[in-house]
RNA sequence: GGCCCCAUGGUCAAGCGGUUAAGACGCUGCCCUCUCACGGCAGAAUCAGGAGUUCGAUUCUCCUUGGGGCUACCA
């Protein structure tokens, strides 16, 4: 295969899109399987929806989901936009005055033309056709106005666009490397404006220019592209241009079979990373959806992926964006992180719930973590720790449920709080290695073993009959926290 | 409405003419266990419908139905 060359071109609208990340992921993918080139390109042409911050936010996205631009667009060392590679500029709003050319070139070979026709009158004629049942579309009013009848109304001021000239019934074939051939005949395609009249492209004239001139070989992009590639497949021939590989990819949808949008909740990256999710979780649960490895191993790495990567075993079907199995790829990789990088993730969390300071963090980092580790086989996403460790914060210990308190009104319970009392006394302070003896040394001491044990000291420590291993509630807790959550249980329940 | 794409459990999906129709998430039960989680085992659950082609269709063709997309001087 000739040498690959992928592009991802999103505009610079916002954040980048869950499905935008999946696009760029499958490009990235299918570059470094064929040790081909990943370019970031900004389709810019539409000034209007252009949003402060966002080609920043794209580029940092990317590089938090572990997809390194190879060339194009990409932030420097100071976090500035920075472009690299010998195909530049590779922001379209800097290639106007090539657009231009290529303009002019594709009018006088007749390909297309001027139109001076009004949105007042493009409005009405499309109500028309509405109400009669006929297709929307350009009438071709302008079609047959002569270059030079047309360049004089452009000098006496009249506003234009440009617009594709497409011959009439004629079908135009593409093909696509996962859908195999589609055919599309010109009658019921749109003669498309090429051209704004505030001198923008539009994308279907960028995206053709640019490609080709940036030698991108395979064009990989979402499924609403697909009824305008013949657009796209007719201008390179009416350049002259070998048209790049297609490949369109399926939809990521929402649980209503729609495409995923704000209103279900979070749809961008910058969402996922703060509700706590690894980009290796995101990563490998987004390459799943669309396309399936050859085995039955789903837990992949990013190097894996990109080994079984092929567009071969990617699916034609929309698929529906399943939260709970982002979640169980997410926790495998929560559990299989080092605790020192969950710790740092959980940090900021913890901060914002109050329930450290940036003191404990510098004097009792190791304590933290250790309370990290307790909970960490049990997230989802880094975030959940909150919830999870509540319990180790709460000054009242409030029972959960009416079972919790017929625990704590057994009948060996006093003598259990009893011992715990004494045992305590003789240190100043638990450490990990007395923690795992302590509840051995309460069993010799009372006799009392199992359930029996167990249960009565989480109820009165947590108010609750569920938890993580109670070795570790008692490290994370403290002394002075365990004697006086026993005490506020004989005060508040037992009385 | 027109055009295009798509169709295997609730979800992601394997399958590419002959299979007991994989696997994963979720769900249920059991085991492990102080509990939860993890882990292990087991289970319920799928070829949208109808015509063809064929000795034989989940698989190929057509129709119906359903879903999605496009139909802008937005991408």
């Amino acid at each position: 295969m000739d040498d690959v060359r992928v592009r991802f071109a999103p505009s610079p609208t916002g954040y980048l899109h869950i499905g935008g990340l999946r696009t760029a992921l499958y490009n990235y993918l299918f570059a470094k399987h064929n040790n081909g080139k990943f370019i970031l390109r900004i389709e810019d042409t539409d000034r209007t929806r252009f949003v402060e911050g966002a080609i920043e936010n794209l580029v940092n996205s990317l590089k938090w989901a572990g997809i390194e631009i190879d060339e194009g667009v990409t932030l420097d060392e100071n976090g500035q936009i920075t472009q690299v590679g010998e195909y530049g500029p590779y922001i379209q709003s800097e290639r106007l005055d090539i657009y231009r050319k290529y303009i002019d070139e594709l009018i006088e070979r007749g390909y297309a033309y001027y139109c001076f026709c009004t949105k007042e009158r493009l409005d009405k004629i499309r109500e028309e056709q509405k109400i009669k049942g006929l297709v929307p579309k350009y009438d071709g009013f302008c079609r047959n106005i002569s270059i030079e009848e047309a360049k004089k109304r452009i000098a006496d001021g009249e506003e234009y666009v440009v617009r594709l000239k497409l011959p009439q019934n004629v079908d135009i074939k593409f093909h696509d490397i996962v859908r195999g051939d589609i055919v599309i005949n010109t009658n019921d395609l749109d003669d498309q404006v090429l051209l704004k009249s505030d001198g923008f492209p539009t994308y279907h004239l960028a995206v053709v220019v640019d490609d080709h001139l940036m030698n991108i070989t395979h064009v990989v992009r979402g499924e609403e592209w697909l009824p305008s590639a013949p657009k796209h497949v007719f201008l390179y021939q009416a350049f002259g241009w070998e048209a790049p590989e297609y490949v369109h990819l399926p939809t990521v949808l929402n649980k209503d079979r729609k495409k995923l949008s704000k209103r279900q909740g979070d749809v961008s990256v910058e969402d996922f990373r703060a509700s706590g999710y690894l980009p290796e979780g995101l990563v490998n649960y987004l390459a799943l959806v669309g396309w399936s490895p050859e085995g039955n191993e789903e837990i992949l790495s990013m190097d894996e992926l990109i080994n079984e990567f092929s567009f071969e075993r990617v699916s034609k079907t929309g698929g529906i964006f399943d939260k709970d199995k982002l979640n169980w790829v997410n926790s495998h990789y929560i559990r299989s992180s080092s605790s020192e990088r969950i710790t740092d993730l959980a940090i900021p969390y913890l901060k914002e719930a109050n329930y450290i300071t940036d003191e404990d963090v510098f004097k009792r980092y190791d304590w933290i973590k250790a309370m990290v580790v307790t909970v960490q086989e049990s997230l989802s996403t880094v975030k959940e720790i909150v919830d999870k460790v509540e319990i180790f914060f709460k000054d009242k210990v409030e029972l959960e449920s009416d079972e919790v308190l017929e625990v704590l009104k057994g009948e060996q319970v006093p003598t259990l709080f009893e011992a715990i009392r004494e045992e305590l006394g003789e240190i100043e302070e638990l450490d990990e290695e007395f923690c795992s003896g302590f509840m051995k040394k309460i069993q010799k001491k009372t006799g009392i073993k199992g359930k029996n044990l167990y249960m009565p000291v989480r109820a009165a420590l947590t108010g609750n009959l569920h938890g993580p291993e109670l070795v570790n509630i008692l490290y994370v807790l403290g002394k002075q926290n365990i004697l006086k959550r026993i005490e506020y249980v004989e005060n508040n329940y037992l009385k």
